[in-house]
DNA sequence: TGTCGTTTGTCAGTAGCTGTCACTAGTCTG
DNA sequence: CAGACTAGTGACAGCTACTGACAAACGACA
């Protein structure tokens, strides 16, 4: 066996702590509610000292925003992707849809894609971190605005469009998580379902009569 | 000079101690950072304990968002006033406006507007304020949704576009607050400018080729 | 003036989080 | 392969936001 490309026993050591402390966390949160689960209480389903668990995640929230990273991180990449010709929002759109699709692909072997969609009803339900998933999503809104007016040529500080775009366009999608996790069909289907029902909304919501 | 109609010295004292709180944190936190106040130093510079300081505000935060809860009240109110012939994107454009023009009268003898203003400064660059700013954000979202839902006589259950106008509408708006915050001038001429011209480039923003 | 109810301070305690220090167990070097 | 180095860890102490319990202080009102 090649040991040579493979990490030493310190670093795997490390990992297997990582993960553990991770679905071991999300496991409690999901089930028995974020605020009712202390720093503690996971470190010692993991049998480390709270110390410890502090040196993985630099908070309890961490735990719960560690997945959602990854998958976010693979939505701006899919952006930047897209073909030249496409307009903006429809960018937005369909990288959007893909990445539900490669969610199971992506994530799987972290944790189960069950869990991962569980943790969403989590977020929205617990106003602490809803409050902190907004943020993220506005953090990662700067950043897709600046790669849209790249590929459109514009300046972000003098243009509104590439912001207002990507503002209008999280807005709605915001809506959907929304409407998505309070619903009680929490899958991939019909989060694609009510993405496409919002997103064809727009227009009939910007127009002058209902 | 009539006292009947005067709260009696009780209710006065209560009165004070909750205006100086809000004052004196707000001076805090502006000058010297959110984080780095403690609500020991809000209560001493008061003159309470601390046990004082949490049974007039729940938590360090309230302190920020007491005078935005006023100003984001008055703008709901604003929505529901406005006139039926309006659509529904009008509406909430000309409620913003409405609200900016009005901010003085409406909590000038609570706390100074320019503190008021600089209040949006502090959110936006701390984390921790910015998050739950969101929050809040998207909760009036929800009720305003409804106000428009039954204006236009359409069920928000079943007709995505009465949430969907609102958080795109949001969405813009907190590109425009971002910007605004972010800028150099913090005045209610720059936020209305600014506001103008976010929203006259939805429709650019959305078209196909920019 | 004295009683009654509200407001307040004090004290003790919990949860999240950080700094410090010493110990142990991988890992690297000669 | 032995000894030095270093990263990961546990134990402990401390800070800040926040809460509950109880008693003292104070305004309201007869």
């Amino acid at each position: 066996m090649d040991t040579a490309t493979r990490p030493g026993l310190r670093e795997r050591k490390k990992q297997r702590t990582r993960d553990a402390l991770l679905r071991r966390g999300l496991e409690l949160f999901t089930t028995r509610g974020y605020e009712r689960t202390t720093v503690d209480e996971i470190a010692e389903a993991v049998d480390v000292s709270q110390r410890t668990f502090f040196r993985y995640f630099a908070g309890k929230e961490d735990i719960v925003f560690f997945v959602q990273e990854m998958v976010e991180s693979q939505y701006v990449t899919e952006i930047a992707r897209r073909p030249a010709e496409e307009a903006p929002v429809e960018v937005m759109r369909q990288a959007v849809m893909s990445c539900w699709d490669r969610i199971g692909a992506s994530i799987e072997q972290l944790v189960p894609v069950e869990l991962h969609l569980r943790t969403y009803q989590l977020i929205w339900e617990t106003p602490a971190l809803l409050a902190i998933h907004l943020r993220r999503s506005i953090e990662w809104e700067e950043k897709i605005a600046r790669i849209l007016a790249a590929r459109e040529g514009v300046d972000p500080e003098t243009d509104p469009r590439p912001r207002v775009a990507v503002g209008l366009f999280g807005g709605v999608m915001r809506v959907t998580e929304r409407t998505w996790s309070a619903g009680g069909d929490l899958t991939v289907a019909a989060m694609r379902d009510l993405t496409t029902r919002h997103l064809d909304a727009i227009a009939p919501a910007l127009a002058r009569g209902w």
